[in-house]
RNA sequence: GCCCGCCUGGCGGAAUGGUAGACGCAGCGGACUUAAAAUCCGCAGCCCUUUGGGCAUGGGGGUUCAACUCCCCCGGCGGGCACCA
């Protein structure tokens, strides 16, 4: 296998295939189904692509800290699994059908491919046996069997929901095709409209969901937060305010609110323009149905909703107050009234939210002030809500209560007049899962005239999309396919139609990680095998899964276990998010964008276009998106430098959850250092391995260097500060280099080449294809280091022989001593205070306090 | 609008409440070279007149013998907001 490289020049390119090969036919990465019982298992997953046809720089940085993690875990002894598929279900493959006319199968298909082969070359420890695309039918026939199995457990539900619709494409939109509250493609204003649609019951899940966060110790607290912001459990109440005068069936409007406390402070009753009674007002008044029709142009994201200015309308009716018979107060309908949320209505309190406030100043509607900040008297109604602590006023029998107390006070009279109840509300919703489009997996239901809604036939199962579609017509191409949704019903034979819906990407994403375990099984999962690898004990991937995908991964792991098909209810036990990949952004004399490969940068730092020699404006440093063309193709980088430097300068650059730059003075640097790396070890080449009988002082003090750098780097790997890891295996070639200048020394061949093995050993993890190069040079014959143990610290060498410790008078440094470690206190004190410069400052002074760290500082406070 | 983060030299960053700036990039000086590249050696937070001193971790305040680190307020930047993945 060794045919090496020249000593001079490492030469990567091919090298790194050569250990590619190497690690393929050893099946160096290869995993059973069911793990073997003598070694602990480590499952590693990132989160897998969605195939756009190239590999990113995201996906780089995200792959290379997974295989990091992954080798790392092998070489410490775990048996890992690490597999590789694809998401490959999504919106883009059809516009790219579209637009260009190419079958969306295909188009991923050769997406897949293109992909897959830049990912091998990057020399990921991966199980390609276990690779798949959800688009492959025996991915998502299995997803169709779990969706029968969650609709007998009671876990699905259809209900109607309102979605964004372009009345001129005849289609459903996402939010992100929604711009401005326009259709991205028509420019036809956005209206909602309400579809029948399945949802998976979340909500079921949703105090175990919020309850089980905190078990999750090994996800970033932020995320965690995240998710139980999401979640959002809140006490509050729902109160019914009877209306004056019934409207269409209606006697009353039911209001969930947080704080009941305030009830005394309404001064109108809300309802979102999809509320019932919003509908009933307006198919009576014109006015009122054209202001609902313009809310309904409002686009259904939440930000859409609560960014837009606060308008409403008044309907004219009105309410009942529970605690103020006498009193009655006006029904608007308000557009950042949301439907989703509580019951749709709300009643407006302006004196003590913020939103209440800009719309009763709007519509000159009474403020009034209930609650009293503690330390002043009530304040007048100034520029904003009180929002704070204080004492209630104003408020008949609540009066002078605490917020809290008046909260309970206020439910047990609504409880009592039969008004309301205390309840606890969710913020989190149901997840809508059907989507109106042809590449995804299609939703296994059939509905036929006699029988209603009914399931298909578990033995029907794939039920596969056809082939032969066409996209030139607007809507959804299975709806329009002449012959697939036609049917015979399973339950009473009639003729029947296939729900032509299909499931939303993140039903693929939600159990992938559980089919990676055992991915030829006729079944979902096969049982021993997700017992045995789950949960996921390292995922990686970026923040902007933080809420959705691993919440509804998280429930989907509930869903299989009450459905029998797993014992975990979290799928991922440690989580790490990764930042995103940057680079600087250029723009031509015109203002058009420039890729970085069109710009040249001079020695006098000015910047000009390669071919034309224009003038080139450098934006800032944002995330590479391909509009603004600041991308850079990791093919070209890996042809220019090799895997190792790229892999390396990802690790070297930054802490791996903050947004890293790209930039080519680092992966030169970074490919410098590979080249430097592979000259070094050149000198240890044919050492005798056997340790001398002495060590001079200067080999002892290499020894040491090396271990304490095994245990830093250890430490370094375990908490994922990949970029102190490299910073500590630098300062170990550092002590490589200073060594080299001693003479040669007793002992110091022997140091110099246990350094060097070592370094092989500490970066095959980073740099897999130049460790293992370098190991075989040095220790021919010893095997592959992806099979190898991690090493091992000697703790006696790793103990310092002396500290250095800082002394301060007055919390300031005045100077340093040496001591040996563990030292006496009084000892140390008085060397302290011998030390000259500190000794001087004491002259005179009484010392008021002596204060001592071991191994650490003294400080002297003095008297003034 | 709501929610969640982040902010340290020219740049990326390091630092269990205990010597702020490890390590790297860029820079400067030197060696080698006819020259350049590569390589090797060295310097380097800012200010002041020094061998000494002062100021420094976005700004302001607090806790502490001691604060990048803990608490409060403010500012700037970024991410998410349910049909993008």
């Amino acid at each position: 296998m060794n045919d090496l490289a020249s000593p001079t020049t490492y030469d990567f390119a091919t090298a790194e295939p050569r250990w590619q090969r190497a690690w393929q036919e050893a099946g160096c990465f290869e995993v059973p189904d069911v793990p073997d019982n003598a070694k602990p298992k480590y499952y590693v997953l990132e989160m897998f692509p969605y195939p756009s046809g190239k590999i990113h720089m995201g996906h780089v940085r995200n792959y290379t800290l997974g295989d990091v993690v992954a080798r790392y875990k092998r070489a410490r002894g775990y048996q890992v699994l690490h597999p590789m598929g694809w998401d490959a279900f999504g919106l883009p493959a059809e516009n790219a059908a579209r637009e260009r006319g190419v079958h969306p199968g295909a188009w991923t298909r050769s997406n897949i491919a293109a992909m897959r082969a830049e990912l091998q070359r990057m020399g990921l420890s991966i199980d390609w046996r276990r690779e798949f695309a959800t688009c492959d039918p025996e991915y998502y026939g299995q997803q169709q069997h779990l969706f029968l199995d969650f609709l007998e457990a009671g876990l699905v539900e259809r209900r109607e929901s309102w979605v964004n619709w372009d009345p001129v494409d005849g289609t459903v939109l996402a939010n992100e095709q929604v711009i401005d509250g326009r259709g991205w493609r028509s420019g036809a204003p956005v209206e909602k409209k309400l579809l029948s649609q399945w949802f998976f019951k979340i909500t079921q899940f949703a105090p175990d969901l919020l309850a089980a966060l905190d078990g999750l110790t090994r996800w970033p607290d932020r995320v965690r937060t995240m998710q139980a912001k999401w979640i959002g459990r809140s006490e509050g109440a729902r109160v019914r305010f009877p209306l004056t005068v019934p409207n269409a069936g209606m006697t009353d409007i039911e209001v969930y609110t947080t704080r009941p406390d305030t009830l005394f402070g309404m001064s109108f009753l809300a309802i979102a323009p999809e509320h019932p009674l919003a509908a009933a007002v307006a198919a009576a008044d014109p006015a009122a149905a054209a202001f609902v029709a313009e809310c309904r142009r409002l686009g259904t994201s939440e930000a859409a909703i609560e960014t837009a200015e606060k308008r409403g309308f008044d309907t004219g009716l009105r309410v009942r107050h529970p605690f103020l018979p006498e009193q009655s107060f006006p029904i608007w309908v308000a557009n950042f009234v949301l439907m989703e949320y509580g019951t749709g209505a709300i009643f407006g309190c302006p004196g003590h939210d913020q939103r209440d406030f800009e719309f009763a100043t709007k519509y000159h509607l009474p403020i009034i002030t209930v609650v009293a900040p503690l330390e002043s008297a009530p304040r007048e109604p100034g520029d904003s809500a009180y929002d704070g602590p204080g004492r209630i006023c104003n408020s008949g029998f609540l009066d002078g209560l605490s917020i809290d107390e008046a909260k309970s006070a206020a439910i047990r009279a609504l409880e009592a007049s039969g008004f309301g109840t205390g309840v606890v509300n969710w913020r989190l919703r149901d997840w809508g899962v059907s989507r109106q489009r042809y590449w995804g997996c299609p939703i296994p239901i059939i509905h036929c005239g006699v029988c209603g809604t009914v399931p298909a036939a578990k033995a029907s199962l794939p039920i596969r999309l056809p082939d032969d579609v066409s996209f030139d017509r607007p809507g959804n191409p299975l709806d329009h396919h002449p012959t697939w949704k036609n049917v015979a019903c399973p339950r009473c034979g009639a003729p029947a139609l296939r729900e032509t819906d299909t499931f939303d990407t993140f039903v693929d994403s939600s159990w992938y990680y559980a089919r990676f375990c055992s991915p030829a099984a006729a079944e979902p999962v096969a049982r021993e095998a997700v017992d045995a690898w789950l949960p996921v004990d390292q995922y990686i991937g970026g923040i902007e899964h933080a809420i959705l995908h691993l919440l509804y991964s998280r429930f989907f792991a509930r869903a299989m276990r009450k459905t029998g098909y797993l014992n975990a209810d979290e799928p991922f036990a440690g989580l790490f998010t990764q930042g995103m990949v940057t680079h600087e952004s250029y723009r031509g004399a015109d203002g058009r964008w420039l890729y970085p490969e069109e710009v040249r940068r001079d020695a006098d730092g000015t910047t000009q276009h390669r071919d034309t020699g224009e003038a080139v404006t450098v934006g800032r440093v944002e995330a590479m998106s391909k509009s603004k063309r600041n991308t850079i193709d990791p093919g070209a980088i890996i042809n220019g430098y090799g895997a190792d430097t790229a892999r390396w300068f990802i690790l070297s650059d930054n802490p791996p959850d903050r947004d890293m730059e790209w930039t080519e003075a680092g992966v030169a640097g970074a490919s410098r250092f590979v080249q430097r790396l592979r000259r070094l070890a050149e000198a240890s080449v044919a050492c005798d391995t056997t340790p001398p009988g002495e060590f001079a002082p200067a080999a002892m003090e290499l020894r040491r260097a090396t271990h304490r750098t095994i245990a830093h780097v250890t430490e370094a790997l375990e908490s994922f500060a990949f970029n102190v890891a490299v910073a500590r295996i630098y300062s170990l070639v550092g002590a490589v280099t200073d060594a080299d200048r001693v003479p040669d020394v007793p002992g110091m061949a022997y140091a110099r080449r246990e350094a060097i093995e070592i370094l092989a050993r500490l970066i095959a993890p980073s740099m897999p294809h130049l460790a293992e190069e370098i190991f075989a040079r040095i220790s021919p014959g010893a095997g592959l280091l992806a099979e190898a143990s991690w090493p091992e610290a000697d703790s006696a060498l790793v103990a310092a022989q002396s500290v250095t410790i800082a002394v301060q008078v007055m919390g300031k440094l005045r100077g340093t001593i040496e001591a040996v470690p563990g030292e006496r206190a009084d000892r140390v004190v008085s060397a302290a205070a011998a030390e000259p410069h500190v000794a001087r400052l004491l002259e005179g002074k009484r010392i008021l306090k002596r204060i001592h760290v071991p191994d650490k500082i003294v400080n002297f406070v003095v008297a003034p």
